[in-house]
DNA sequence: TAATAATTGCAATTTTGTTGCAAAAATTTT
DNA sequence: AAAATTTTTGCAACAAAATTGCAATTATTA
């Protein structure tokens, strides 16, 4: 696991750069979803405020993590799984917030049930954010 | 309709003032979701920002209106039905956002489909977000 | 109507996010 | 492998969004 990061820039066409590797690597090595605080807490080393924003935006751009839906709207962003493009994200996501821990882990593989809207609605894309208690809490 | 927030105030324990009023009567307005700008605006007399801020607080501790988580994670809020009551919120939420106007609904009356999460995880609460295009604009 | 309690608005501050630009680092070309 | 080119970074300045303390005002209670 140690090039994974390098393997996924590379294979976005991204220059590959010391902020850049440890951003990611960050993601890579936590279940859960981040915010912005904690990648600035958390990488080692201490990049400016600009270049996080700048490097979480150029993922999302690229379709390697996406941001998540909160009801208390902070930021979080998470790891796109494979199925994931630049430009055409799976569309379908749902997130757990644990009460307990406040983890956010991103349930890619369970899939959500159609939903009967009412006449002349046409869904597009659904986020599903469900709260409670995670595995490791209960 | 017109002692409608009047009532919302004093079932729940709350002094009436003018903003509180004016606030609680451009929910009761609107179908849609509403942001602290549109409030900021559409008030009639111009409230201090604080007070806004402070005002929906109260609001959302009280259980009248909700949060809405959204994909861009800007701050909406929409009136919770007859269910909601402080501390023990409706727990299911179907919201639609329309890619094309930006109105943001609240379908209390839609059921969530029971979502089947990997073992260890009991979920308390749900929001669902969906986009795509609304009634009005298909 | 007076006394008490709660709310408002202002000022100051903090937090969060954005932009332009020169220096530094990464990639490409020779 | 070094020079030329492109990209990224970090700083400074700025802008927007949200929070806090406090005195003045307004609402409720007695």
């Amino acid at each position: 696991m140690k090039g994974a990061s390098l393997e996924i820039l590379k294979h976005n066409h991204l220059s590959v750069t010391e902020s850049r590797k440890k951003i990611l690597d960050l993601f890579l090595a936590n279940i859960g979803a981040l915010a912005h605080a904690d990648i600035e807490k958390n990488t080692g080393v201490q990049f400016d405020r600009v270049t996080i924003y700048r490097t979480l935006q150029t993922f999302v751009d690229k379709g390697i993590i996406h941001t998540i839906p909160t009801a208390d709207n902070s930021v979080l962003y998470a790891l796109c799984k494979d199925e994931c493009e630049q430009g055409h994200h799976h569309d379908n996501h749902i997130h757990f917030i644990c009460d307990t821990c406040n983890i956010t882990i991103c349930m890619d593989h369970i899939t959500i049930p159609v939903l009967k809207l009412p006449k002349g609605f046409a869904p597009k894309r659904s986020d599903v954010v469900v709260s409670g208690i995670c595995n490791r809490c209960n």
